[in-house]
DNA sequence: CGCATTTGACCTGCGC
DNA sequence: GCGCAGGTCAAATGCG
Protein backbone atom coordinates (compact mmCIF):
# COMPACT_ATOMS: atom_id res chain seq x y z
CA UNK A 1 0.00 0.00 0.00
CA UNK A 2 2.19 2.73 -1.13
CA UNK A 3 -0.07 4.31 -3.96
CA UNK A 4 -1.19 7.41 -2.18
CA UNK A 5 -0.19 9.68 0.28
CA UNK A 6 -2.53 11.67 2.50
CA UNK A 7 -1.70 15.27 2.06
CA UNK A 8 -0.81 17.39 4.69
CA UNK A 9 -3.13 19.71 6.31
CA UNK A 10 -2.43 23.40 5.69
CA UNK A 11 -5.65 24.89 8.07
CA UNK A 12 -4.68 25.73 11.39
CA UNK A 13 -7.57 27.40 11.61
CA UNK A 14 -10.24 25.52 14.29
CA UNK A 15 -13.70 27.60 14.74
CA UNK A 16 -14.73 25.30 17.88
CA UNK A 17 -11.73 23.40 19.28
CA UNK A 18 -13.60 22.55 22.40
CA UNK A 19 -16.59 21.37 20.48
CA UNK A 20 -14.40 19.09 18.52
CA UNK A 21 -15.53 15.43 18.66
CA UNK A 22 -13.83 14.50 15.33
CA UNK A 23 -12.17 17.40 12.59
CA UNK A 24 -12.26 15.87 9.16
CA UNK A 25 -8.48 16.68 8.25
CA UNK A 26 -7.75 15.06 4.92
CA UNK A 27 -9.86 13.50 2.16
CA UNK A 28 -8.72 11.82 -0.75
CA UNK A 29 -10.43 9.60 -3.43
CA UNK A 30 -8.81 6.16 -5.58
CA UNK A 31 -9.84 4.57 -8.58
CA UNK A 32 -13.25 4.94 -10.29
CA UNK A 33 -15.16 8.10 -9.43
CA UNK A 34 -18.48 6.17 -8.27
CA UNK A 35 -21.11 9.49 -9.22
CA UNK A 36 -21.80 8.24 -12.74
CA UNK A 37 -22.27 4.57 -12.18
CA UNK A 38 -24.67 4.64 -9.11
CA UNK A 39 -26.99 8.47 -10.12
CA UNK A 40 -29.91 6.29 -10.03
CA UNK A 41 -28.94 5.08 -6.28
CA UNK A 42 -31.50 7.47 -3.86
CA UNK A 43 -29.33 7.76 -1.21
CA UNK A 44 -25.48 7.46 -1.96
CA UNK A 45 -22.66 6.47 1.29
CA UNK A 46 -22.09 9.30 2.28
CA UNK A 47 -17.89 9.57 1.31
CA UNK A 48 -19.79 9.70 -2.03
CA UNK A 49 -21.82 12.41 -1.54
CA UNK A 50 -18.81 14.21 0.44
CA UNK A 51 -16.55 13.70 -2.27
CA UNK A 52 -18.44 15.00 -4.78
CA UNK A 53 -19.14 18.33 -2.57
CA UNK A 54 -15.35 18.47 -1.77
CA UNK A 55 -14.08 18.21 -5.80
CA UNK A 56 -16.80 21.51 -6.47
CA UNK A 57 -16.13 23.25 -3.78
CA UNK A 58 -11.86 22.65 -3.04
CA UNK A 59 -11.20 26.12 -2.82
CA UNK A 60 -14.34 26.74 -0.38
CA UNK A 61 -14.52 23.26 1.67
CA UNK A 62 -12.56 24.84 4.76
CA UNK A 63 -15.19 27.57 5.33
CA UNK A 64 -18.05 25.45 4.18
CA UNK A 65 -17.35 23.09 6.14
CA UNK A 66 -17.77 24.65 9.62
CA UNK A 67 -21.16 24.02 10.22
CA UNK A 68 -23.65 23.07 13.64
CA UNK A 69 -21.24 19.70 12.91
CA UNK A 70 -18.17 21.59 14.21
CA UNK A 71 -16.02 20.02 11.39
CA UNK A 72 -13.30 21.30 9.78
CA UNK A 73 -12.49 20.43 5.95
CA UNK A 74 -8.68 21.20 5.53
CA UNK A 75 -7.94 20.04 2.48
CA UNK A 76 -10.28 18.93 -0.81
CA UNK A 77 -10.34 16.01 -2.21
CA UNK A 78 -8.27 14.79 -4.60
CA UNK A 79 -9.60 11.84 -7.35
CA UNK A 80 -7.16 9.12 -9.30
CA UNK A 81 -8.13 6.46 -11.18
CA UNK A 82 -4.92 5.32 -11.97
CA UNK A 83 -5.17 1.89 -9.90
CA UNK A 84 -8.44 1.22 -11.52
CA UNK A 85 -11.17 -0.80 -10.14
CA UNK A 86 -12.37 -0.47 -6.59
CA UNK A 87 -12.92 2.55 -5.35
CA UNK A 88 -11.04 3.77 -2.46
CA UNK A 89 -11.23 7.25 -0.35
CA UNK A 90 -9.24 7.75 2.62
CA UNK A 91 -9.37 10.97 5.04
CA UNK A 92 -8.30 11.84 8.28
CA UNK A 93 -10.18 12.86 11.05
CA UNK A 94 -9.29 13.86 14.49
CA UNK A 95 -11.14 12.12 16.99
CA UNK A 96 -10.96 10.37 19.98
CA UNK A 97 -12.82 7.54 18.80
CA UNK A 98 -11.19 5.02 16.16
CA UNK A 99 -14.53 3.82 14.81
CA UNK A 100 -16.62 6.70 13.59
CA UNK A 101 -20.21 6.01 13.01
CA UNK A 102 -20.97 6.39 9.25
CA UNK A 103 -23.99 4.60 9.64
CA UNK A 104 -22.98 1.08 8.37
CA UNK A 105 -21.79 -1.79 10.89
CA UNK A 106 -18.91 -3.02 10.39
CA UNK A 107 -17.19 -6.10 11.97
CA UNK A 108 -13.36 -6.18 12.83
CA UNK A 109 -10.89 -9.58 11.47
CA UNK A 110 -7.55 -8.14 11.78
CA UNK A 111 -5.52 -5.85 13.55
CA UNK A 112 -1.81 -5.81 12.32
CA UNK A 113 1.28 -3.84 13.93
CA UNK A 114 2.64 -1.22 10.82
CA UNK A 115 6.07 -0.52 10.40
CA UNK A 116 7.25 2.90 10.96
CA UNK A 117 4.26 3.73 13.16
CA UNK A 118 3.56 2.91 16.74
CA UNK A 119 0.13 2.29 16.35
CA UNK A 120 -1.61 -0.97 15.31
CA UNK A 121 -3.89 -0.82 12.18
CA UNK A 122 -7.85 -2.12 12.77
CA UNK A 123 -9.50 -3.72 9.79
CA UNK A 124 -13.01 -3.95 9.43
CA UNK A 125 -15.43 -5.31 7.11
CA UNK A 126 -19.06 -4.24 6.17
CA UNK A 127 -21.26 -6.96 7.88
CA UNK A 128 -23.93 -7.07 5.12
CA UNK A 129 -24.15 -9.86 3.05
CA UNK A 130 -23.32 -9.45 -0.08
CA UNK A 131 -21.21 -6.12 0.69
CA UNK A 132 -17.38 -6.31 0.91
CA UNK A 133 -15.97 -3.35 1.58
CA UNK A 134 -13.80 -2.31 3.65
CA UNK A 135 -12.12 -0.03 5.55
CA UNK A 136 -8.63 0.34 7.33
CA UNK A 137 -8.23 2.57 10.49
CA UNK A 138 -4.80 3.97 11.97
CA UNK A 139 -3.97 5.97 14.57
CA UNK A 140 -1.92 9.09 12.73
CA UNK A 141 2.20 8.19 14.20
CA UNK A 142 2.75 11.67 14.60
CA UNK A 143 -0.07 12.56 16.56
CA UNK A 144 -2.32 10.07 17.49
CA UNK A 145 -5.63 12.30 17.98
CA UNK A 146 -5.94 12.15 14.69
CA UNK A 147 -7.21 8.70 13.02
CA UNK A 148 -6.65 8.10 9.20
CA UNK A 149 -9.69 5.83 7.85
CA UNK A 150 -9.25 4.13 4.47
CA UNK A 151 -12.51 2.84 2.55
CA UNK A 152 -12.41 0.11 -0.24
CA UNK A 153 -15.03 -0.20 -2.18
CA UNK A 154 -18.19 0.61 -2.74
CA UNK A 155 -21.64 -0.76 -0.64
CA UNK A 156 -23.98 -2.42 -2.56
CA UNK A 157 -26.90 -1.29 -0.06
CA UNK A 158 -27.86 1.31 1.87
CA UNK A 159 -26.51 1.97 5.77
CA UNK A 160 -28.19 -0.59 7.80
CA UNK A 161 -28.13 2.06 10.85
CA UNK A 162 -30.24 5.12 10.71
CA UNK A 163 -27.64 7.20 11.65
CA UNK A 164 -28.86 10.78 10.31
CA UNK A 165 -32.57 10.35 11.88
CA UNK A 166 -31.44 8.44 15.32
CA UNK A 167 -28.36 10.71 15.98
CA UNK A 168 -30.25 14.22 14.75
CA UNK A 169 -32.46 13.14 17.76
CA UNK A 170 -29.99 12.77 19.83
CA UNK A 171 -27.69 15.54 19.18
CA UNK A 172 -25.02 13.03 18.33
CA UNK A 173 -22.57 13.97 15.73
CA UNK A 174 -21.58 11.24 12.90
CA UNK A 175 -19.49 11.35 9.92
CA UNK A 176 -22.34 11.26 7.66
CA UNK A 177 -24.11 14.14 9.73
CA UNK A 178 -21.26 16.41 9.29
CA UNK A 179 -20.64 15.65 5.45
CA UNK A 180 -24.60 16.51 5.09
CA UNK A 181 -24.34 19.42 7.05
CA UNK A 182 -21.25 20.50 4.77
CA UNK A 183 -23.01 19.68 1.58
CA UNK A 184 -25.65 21.89 1.96
C1' DC B 1 -25.94 -19.53 23.29
C1' DG B 2 -24.97 -16.58 19.54
C1' DC B 3 -22.30 -13.08 17.85
C1' DA B 4 -18.35 -9.90 17.83
C1' DT B 5 -13.59 -9.35 18.90
C1' DT B 6 -8.89 -10.82 19.56
C1' DT B 7 -4.72 -12.53 17.96
C1' DG B 8 -1.32 -15.65 16.11
C1' DA B 9 -0.71 -18.06 11.85
C1' DC B 10 -0.83 -18.06 7.15
C1' DC B 11 -0.88 -16.05 2.44
C1' DT B 12 0.67 -12.83 -1.07
C1' DG B 13 3.15 -9.24 -3.36
C1' DC B 14 7.25 -6.79 -3.86
C1' DG B 15 12.06 -5.41 -3.58
C1' DC B 16 16.67 -6.94 -3.37
C1' DG C 1 14.94 -17.33 -4.29
C1' DC C 2 14.57 -15.07 0.06
C1' DG C 3 12.97 -11.99 3.40
C1' DC C 4 9.94 -8.47 4.75
C1' DA C 5 5.63 -6.08 5.25
C1' DG C 6 0.84 -5.80 4.58
C1' DG C 7 -3.50 -8.16 4.39
C1' DT C 8 -6.62 -12.04 5.63
C1' DC C 9 -8.14 -16.21 8.00
C1' DA C 10 -9.88 -18.74 11.68
C1' DA C 11 -9.73 -20.73 16.34
C1' DA C 12 -10.08 -19.05 20.86
C1' DT C 13 -12.08 -15.94 23.88
C1' DG C 14 -15.26 -12.54 25.75
C1' DC C 15 -19.59 -10.42 26.29
C1' DG C 16 -24.56 -9.50 26.26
Amino acid sequence: MSSYSLLSSNSSENDHPDDMSFEIMDFLTFGEHPREETSARDQPPFWEQSHVVLQENSSEASRTSGGDCSKQVSQSARASSSKGGRMKVAFKTKSELEVLDDGYKWRKYGKKMVKNSPNPRNYYRCSSDGCNVKKRVQREKEDSRYVITTYEGVHNHHALLPASADYEASGKDTLANCFQESHV
